[in-house]
DNA sequence: AAAAAAG
């Protein structure tokens, strides 16, 4: 049986590794740190929580032991997608290069560029970034990277989902040809592929086994739904959430609950607060300071329910999450096995329901396609059926505790869903965001047969001013026709 | 009826 200690680390990164009560490599670990050790190029194919991580910045400070970092001229690079998965990976090079002098500095957008030109500046091993604060950097001219002799990309195909591929060709030949390079992909698609034949050379290939998709360790249900009244769905849908919350009791230590949309996540994370529930929101819109203070919370246990966007669907490596609630059904097949695996991690058991409402069928049938298996139907703890509730509907408002038994009384009205305080997003708005969007990756190309361009607007002509000034009347908010 | 990533 190999050990850590057959892998050839450096007795200080083998005593670190010690120190956080590792023996035995997982088999990612024990197929890439040897191949990695000797300068050869490794391709990984493995799914996040098999330790995927460790298999690369083991050997990366092992290799970095000799020699010393020049200002603006890092050693080594990490690419991640998200903000929070750099993060953590700079917490784990933390943890594994404590007894060593390595220094790191993380480079991730939503904080402030200060401290993070003030240590590139004086000079780092090691830089963990993401891709867009990392270019951002590069074309500031604050940045070399002729110095890097270590690149890793972890997590690929999300780069590709999300968009960053170009990025990451782009950095790639930033970089020394000579450099070495670690690519982690959970599969290979072909513009993955594209990538890695391009970039990698002779690349020892290490694919681990797909973590069982349906793993025996969380147990799974799907509650179906149908809202009673069109108009009710949104409130019917949040009750029914409290209601699988409370049904589970005790059991339910902690939960991230996952919204498919940043509004719902807002929406959900501020009606559960109403309803004296701990909860609070992650997602890409709220500043990375809250971000990083509401993961902590939910990491060290001081807040209990994360409603979250995809943005803390993969890779996050939370121990101990009991229950995953998919408020939606996920639209991507991928992210619900992404989803689920939150829970029933390292050994420990974990439930995950989700809630499916007719509209989401057909992402249902998806889910079950690829894991070729049928998920459990779970009786809605919303007592009878959809007549019951039907007949009951007309004093929804004045019958409190049925619904909440573990709510605190008196019932406050969920309201979360009321017209926003804050003004609804504009054409605009939309506008300006894609204004924003740097290298027109999503500006419309060609003309779209428009022959009512507004002179002086370019292709950004705002759509309402082709339209009546009239609004009109909006079906979903006149309540008289909902029945 | 999507989220994420630069500011």
């Amino acid at each position: 049986m190999t050990t850590f200690a057959d892998l050839g680390l450096d007795p200080k990164v083998l005593s670190a590794v010690t120190d956080a009560g590792y023996t035995e490599p997982t088999p990612i670990q024990a197929g890439a740190i040897p191949p990695a050790l000797a300068g050869r190029d490794v391709l990984g194919i493995a799914q996040t929580g098999t330790g995927k991580t460790a298999s690369f910045v083991l050997p990366m400070i092992t290799l970095l032991g000799r020699g010393r970092a020049r200002a603006r001229m890092p050693r080594s690079l990490v690419l991640a997608p998200t903000r929070e998965l750099a993060a953590q990976v700079a917490a784990n090079f933390d943890t594994y290069a404590k007894n060593t002098k390595l220094t790191k500095a993380l480079l991730i957008g939503g904080v402030s560029f200060k401290e993070q030109d003030a240590l590139i500046d004086k000079g780092v091993d090691v830089l963990i970034a993401t891709p867009g604060r990392l270019l951002d950097h590069f074309e500031r001219g604050k940045l070399l990277l002729t110095g890097v002799q270590i690149m890793v990309v972890d997590e690929a195909d999300r780069m590709l989902d999300m968009g960053f591929i170009p990025d990451i060709e782009r950095i790639f030949q930033l970089t020394p040809f000579t450099r070495q390079t670690l690519f982690f992909s959970a599969t290979m698609a072909p513009e993955i592929e594209r990538v890695t034949n391009t970039f990698l050379s002779a690349p020892e290939k290490i694919e681990v086994a797909r973590r069982a998709t349906t793993a025996e360790s969380i147990e799974q249900g799907v509650v179906k739904y149908t809202a009673t009244r069109k108009d009710r769905q949104a409130s019917e849908k949040r009750a029914l959430l409290r209601a699988l919350i409370d049904g589970e009791g005790e059991k339910c230590k902690n939960a991230i609950i996952f919204c498919n949309r940043k509004t719902e996540v807002d929406i959900v994370a501020k009606s559960l607060k109403k309803y004296g529930y701990d909860a609070a929101p992650i997602h890409g819109d709220l500043d990375q300071s809250q971000r990083t203070r509401t993961l902590a919370a939910f990491r060290d246990g001081s807040l209990r329910f994360l409603i979250a966007s995809d943005v803390a669907a993969r890779g996050l490596d939370i121990p101990d999450v009991s229950h995953v609630f998919n408020y939606d059904v996920p639209s991507h097949a991928e992210d619900y096995v992404h989803r689920i695996g939150r829970t029933g991690r390292a050994g420990k058991l974990g439930k995950a329901l989700t809630i499916c409402v007719p509209h989401d069928e057909k992402w249902l049938a998806a889910i079950e396609d690829l894991v070729e298996k049928e998920i459990p139907r779970v009786e809605s703890p919303l007592k009878g059926g959809a007549k019951a509730r039907r007949d009951r509907d007309v004093q929804d408002d004045a019958a409190p505790a049925k619904e909440a038994p573990a709510a605190p009384a008196p019932r406050p009205r969920d309201t979360a869903a009321d017209p926003a305080p804050t003004a609804p997003r504009t054409p605009r708005d939309r506008d300006r965001d894609r204004d924003r969007d740097r290298g027109g990756r999503n500006r419309r190309g060609g003309k779209s047969g428009r022959d009512d361009a507004v002179v002086g607007m370019g292709d950004h002509m705002p759509a309402f001013l082709t339209r009546s000034f009239k609004p009109k009347p909006d079906p979903e908010t006149t309540e008289e026709t909902a029945d």
